[in-house]
DNA sequence: CGCTTCATTGATCAATCTCAACTCGCGTGG
DNA sequence: CCACGCGAGTTGAGATTGATCAATGAAGCG
């Protein structure tokens, strides 16, 4: 499918898709077709046509792997992934968690060089934009860049940040520290409601180990040690954060 | 210090500037006075007038921290750096050791939210070059704006590599990968010659403990492994490495 | 409904940390 | 010139964290 100039037909679900997108714009390129058109609408700004593509994955499955990336920056649109980099002994180490609205890699945008490969956590849907027509939009379009330049910052950021918790922390506290980042994450985007706080939570232990660079079996005694101390709850794919300051505390404690 | 359209007075070091900024412009953003210089010389492009000052840190002096750099932009001249984080109990990780020619952070053109601090390993040279002004010459030039992109994606995948370091390597595995990336990097800028490849080496123990998130006492002892196994020879801030193909298979194992 | 993946728990093991003592080289101030 | 203190490095003993192995039950999925 091609954008050209905004155009593009309604579907059934146009209400969904407003909705992601909106949150979308509000962390990413704005590159989207949704967006495009609504800013074209708002500001008269003539959108720049880019080809882009929906697809759907199931829980599970690899969105892409290294040979994929050619000339592709996938955009999660719904759903939670993960990329990841394998190790030859088949361990595995997740360096981000991404959440809709999330661009797979920043880096993506002006090279293809990816040592790792997306995983779908949930079912998801995602967009991709092709890199050969993304990026000389880019450079045509200051206030797009400066998006961009948004969206890195916020990225290295948090490698940096994991990058300090595999290095220096405790399991305990890498594993709170990955919940509440995400529970941050997800409260801007309208995913975390409540008091006390509750959110849908699709990860698998085995994504906190790999996240963590842990084992599923330690992160199994950690998470009861923290149900036990009644910090959080967590079960059926759905947690709520019952001591908050206490959760802190545990997370960013030494 | 105020370059304007290249003229720019020769003083005493300029053979020693020359060298490093041929390096410098070889890894990153080409905005140096020297690389400007001849770059007029060459292109007849006009270059854009940037400020920037060069300043000298004796070795384990803090070059900046957070407050600093509201509108600086630091860049490796010569001599080795580190950007440290530093955790409430005074542990320190290292994000990542600057050698000449780097910029302490690509991000840091465009916000200056750095939660760390950049220490000098060496004494060190280096520039500071100011955002306000850079940044907009880089919306004006795509061939910086490309420049920068490689730059960011180098750095970008080594703070990945570096997450998979720390969350899925053994510490043997850790300090040889740490040291064979440098041997790399080093090899990149001239640094590194000879048959055993041989260079300065002027990290200490400490500095190998900070980056690979281990203890100091643990290093020393990984080290004299690697000794007593004739992997490398490290002394007098001096190394060699004698069996290249062992000490890679001790790095890429498992 | 049968199979795979996920989660829990206990026992044991291994890697790394902590603590401590000692050496060495270096720079500083008396 | 010497004494001193300090940071760096080495080494050993013992403590701790988290990994590995194994067994079991529950949950998800075709």
């Amino acid at each position: 499918m091609t954008v050209q100039l905004g155009l593009i037909k309604k579907d059934p679900s146009t209400v969904a898709l407003q909705t992601t997108c909106a949150i979308c714009s509000g962390f990413e390129m704005n590159v989207c077709q949704s967006t495009l058109q609504a800013e074209w609408a708002i500001s008269g700004t003539k959108p720049i046509p880019i080809q882009q593509s929906t697809h759907i994955a199931p829980a599970r499955r690899i969105i892409c792997r290294d040979g994929d990336l050619h000339d592709a920056v996938p955009v999660i649109c719904d759903g939670w992934a993960a990329s990841i980099a394998t190790l030859s002994d088949s361990s595995r180490q997740i360096l981000s968690i991404l959440l809709p609205g999330d661009i797979v890699s920043t880096a993506l945008l002006f090279d293809s060089r990816g040592q790792y490969l997306v995983e779908a956590i949930t079912d998801v849907r995602y967009r991709i934009f092709r890199r050969s027509e993304l990026k000389p939009a880019l450079f045509k379009r200051p206030d797009l860049l400066e998006n961009l330049s948004k969206a890195w910052i916020e990225e290295k950021s948090r490698a940096d940040q994991l990058i300090v918790d595999l290095g220096r922390r405790t399991a305990d506290e890498r594993i709170a520290r990955l919940i509440l980042n995400l529970v941050e994450r997800l409260a801007k985007r309208g995913m975390a409601r409540g008091e006390p706080i509750e959110m849908d939570f699709p990860l698998r232990q085995r994504h906190i180990a790999d996240a963590t660079g842990l084992t599923s079996v330690h992160v199994s005694k950690v998470l009861s040690e923290f149900r036990r101390g009644g910090l959080i709850k967590l079960r059926e794919r759905s947690l709520t954060i019952l001591d908050l300051g206490g959760f802190r505390r545990v997370a960013n404690m030494r």
